[in-house]
DNA sequence: GTTTGATTTGAACGATTGTTCAGTTAATCT
DNA sequence: AGATTAACTGAACAATCGTTCAAATCAAAC
């Protein structure tokens, strides 16, 4: 039976997550019915739960994905580098690009956490954390080299983390300037207020 | 008729908004019902319609007054100075201490933007750009000055506003760190950040 | 071509939603 | 004291919510 095990061709559970990412996202996760995003897929509500045990989990689903994918894609580019000057820079740059091309998903993971069970709110933030100390180690990495001065790397890490996300909050594909100028212009910004 | 006019000692509207404020921070508009809002202020529900005409004005009411406040508490403190420098640490001291003091506003004029009807939130923006363009007219100035160095002043309005912000997302009023160690640190990297 | 098993429908469930309103209570004014 | 008015209750409204499930439908295997 579908509702444990996927079928063999099962294309209609990603069509379900993507449905409900996308009006999750326009629309809160609350406000968001079930029959909502089965009319989305072309389906009736009670067939949703031949792919998911209910609306949580679907929640659930679509920010766990996010943070494996964002720790995945992390660890798949940061192996190289040494010097801290070029690891930030390559953070700032993978962070900012990342997080423009999944909008939706980085609006959900900020924006319903509360709408986590507290034993999945525990989860996603738990993966959240593992990012930042990420971030945090270059800059740690940075001051004992002596090309950073960051009196506190914890809220330094907040901070350069928060600058970086708000690209989402105005950035527009097709806008004035190219995803790489925004990295160029932000990059700068952050190694500056970094910069010993 | 108390429903248009308030009467002589009007104490249960206030009361009703900071309930509201409260619900909504805590779970969302569209996860609270006005049942809880008024359970909240020891009423029935219908009570509640002699104050507002409905729950979307409610949330409206809530990021109009947070939003005039913001622009009149700004208003009364940015008179004095004259030099970029010392007028970008005020406006950097004050974001964060006004912002830090009423965290459920802030989250809510952040988060429920999209449940707002498109004439509300056309005005809830304009007021949040005419903020915007008050950081933003100190850093031009600056940069004629030549005390700052930004490429794109309204791209470092967007990242410095969106830093200062992130505050509210970790800070806590008994935690490690004083507001004005805060103030101070963040500073030191705005400061950086911007700087020639 | 029949059987098998996965998939979906369509209706039903109890609960809850925002909102209205006739009727009751409480306070104020003459 | 009587009249007026504001404030509130409690019930009702149609609509919608997440979820369940027997029955219908579909696709593939034999």
């Amino acid at each position: 039976m579908a509702r444990t095990q996927g079928s063999h061709s099962d294309i209609t559970g990603p069509r379900i997550r993507a449905a409900a990412l996308k009006l999750f996202a326009r629309h809160g996760f609350a406000a968001v019915s079930m029959r909502q995003i089965a009319a989305e897929v072309g389906l009736q509500a009670g067939a949703l739960y031949n792919y998911t045990p209910d609306k949580q989990s679907l929640l659930y689903e679509l920010m766990r994905g996010h943070m494996d994918d964002l720790l995945a894609a992390r660890q798949a580019e940061a192996a190289n580098a040494t010097d801290p000057m070029t690891r930030l820079e390559n953070f700032t740059r993978f962070h900012i690009r990342f997080h423009i091309e999944r909008p939706d998903e980085v609006f959900i993971a900020y924006m319903e956490l509360r709408n986590l069970t507290p034993e999945n709110f525990a989860e996603i933030e738990g993966l959240r954390h593992a990012y930042e100390d990420e971030l945090e180690t270059i800059l740690r990495d940075g001051v004992a080299a002596g090309v950073f001065a960051v009196p506190d790397p914890r809220i330094a890490t907040y901070a350069v983390i928060a600058m970086l996300t708000g690209v989402n909050t105005w950035y527009r594909p097709r806008g004035r300037l190219s995803l790489d100028e925004v990295e160029t212009l932000y990059w700068d910004m952050v190694r500056k207020a970094v910069s010993a």
